[in-house]
DNA sequence: CATTTACGTCTACAGGCGTAGTCTTGGAGT
DNA sequence: ACTCCAAGACTACGCCTGTAGACGTAAATG
């Protein structure tokens, strides 16, 4: 069952609510997009369009729904990361990195991290 | 002068094509993309919306236009890139390349590539 | 019970995108 | 000179997206 459909910039942004905060309420969705300063009814319009893609779920509680996202963190990233990556880096990684470390994106504390993630893939390989 | 306009998905395999080929003429740039099994006026169209988003120029030889690209692909493969990362990753390389790591799509290759560009990073910086 | 309120649904609308047809006009060839 | 073609310009159209107002209805509250 993958997801096929893509999730829009301002949908991505509803679905983030419902992982760090797990199922909710509009009203709990809404309370926490208060800093996007969107409308109300944006924002119910943006759960609207993510139920029909099956994004997420709406549970009826009583009255209302619970909202839940079936789409995970992890199935969103790996979609959309390895979209870009095949588009533009024939789906390597290693273009992907040596393009930043021309574009000197990298801070000592990412080349840092990079040597240790390295180092722990051999082992774990 | 930044390239503040976006480019979609169909229009970045024309200019591809510009990247790839260098100043064309349309009859080239759709001789170019016979493998997409565009219509003539879907390729035109496509040319004229990247005129108009300043990606491309169009210089006029005679009585047709020369395209070439003004946008360059590294400018383009930055802002896509980046704005991957900052979506995704929180801007950083390295929370990327775990990813990858976690969900074990990174190839022996890519292994080796990535700790020769991390030496070498090392080295240089 | 009457009214206010909150929720979800429906409708809207402009702009981008994928895809392509039509129109105009200036050369190319006869 | 006349015809035909091709290049570019203009138009089109349905879907997605960002953004949001309007509406119906059921629940809460006075």
């Amino acid at each position: 069952m993958r997801a096929v459909v893509s999730i829009s910039d301002a949908e991505s942004r509803v679905l983030a609510v419902l992982w760090r905060d797990g199922s909710s309420t509009s009203e709990r969705v809404i309370a926490a997009l208060a800093q996007e300063s969107w409308e109300v009814s944006t924002i119910k319009t943006l759960l609207a369009r993510l139920v029909r893609k099956r994004a997420i779920r709406a549970k009826k509680e009583g009255r209302r729904y619970v909202y839940s996202a079936v789409l995970t963190r992890e199935q969103w990233i790996t979609t959309e990361s390895e979209g870009l990556l095949s588009r533009l880096f024939g789906g390597r990684v290693a273009p992907l990195v040596q393009h930043f470390s021309q574009h000197r994106k990298l801070s000592k504390a990412d080349i840092a991290e990079l040597r240790r993630l390295i180092g722990e893939l051999d082992d774990g390989e």
